[in-house]
DNA sequence: TGCTCAAATTGATGAATGTCAATGTATGAT
DNA sequence: ATCATACATTGACATTCATCAATTTGAGCA
């Protein structure tokens, strides 16, 4: 019997974890993250997120999708709407780069 | 004075995050990385990398370098052989992910 | 029923990316 | 000096991607 015990990734577990990473190598969606986290109640809209970014609403729209497909973020809408919130995933990775939500942010509501 | 203490990053912070994200975005450098993690002596060389992706070498020398670059990896050059170990921060990610490099592997050096 | 606003989608375009085949470079052996 | 080996680099090509402008969808309100 083989006592080798395979610490590696599982092919399928590879091409997963690369996707998330993949979705994270964009300076805009990196950031996108970060403002989520650090949203007053941890979620955010897009008309808040927008602004910061530079880009068009449809742009910011287009990377939100994309962060949700890659299991990242979580959209729930509500009337008009639609908020957008961090998956335990990526808590967990923003945890391990000490990127933390405060205890309390200025909601700076735009819309 | 403000009281409130930013717990994002840096613009740089972001950018420079969003790069090492992005290097490790790909399925065949995430392999690469995993596969010199735990290759013994936590270092390989590209013809031992090569095999496992299927990949032409020219191509696996591709990837290596956008992973120094991203300094991930570090090359050193012993004879006519590259070999490539993790950096600091590529080893804190990983340990992160759980991916830990084994007591002891089968050198399996095919040159 | 219309009207307004937030968000998603579509189509187009230029830039970046992954890959290969071929070639170049440097090191060690004969 | 010549040759083989390990790796890097170049050029080409097809694909993917980020972005915008424009349009569409959908929800609430007058």
């Amino acid at each position: 019997m083989s006592v080798a015990v395979s610490l590696t990734k599982s092919p399928a577990e590879v091409t997963s974890l690369a996707a998330q990473f993949k979705a994270l190598g964009d300076p805009t969606r990196l950031d996108l993250i970060i403002n989520v986290a650090v949203s007053a109640g941890a979620e955010a809209c897009v008309c808040d997120l927008t602004p910061d970014t530079g880009l068009t609403q449809g742009t910011v729209s287009h990377h939100l999708r994309i962060l949700v497909e890659a299991g990242l973020l979580e959209r729930s809408q509500r009337g008009k709407w639609s908020y957008y919130s961090l998956t335990a995933v990526a808590k967990e990775i923003l945890k391990s780069l000490n990127i933390s939500q405060p205890a309390r942010k200025s909601s700076k509501a735009n819309c």
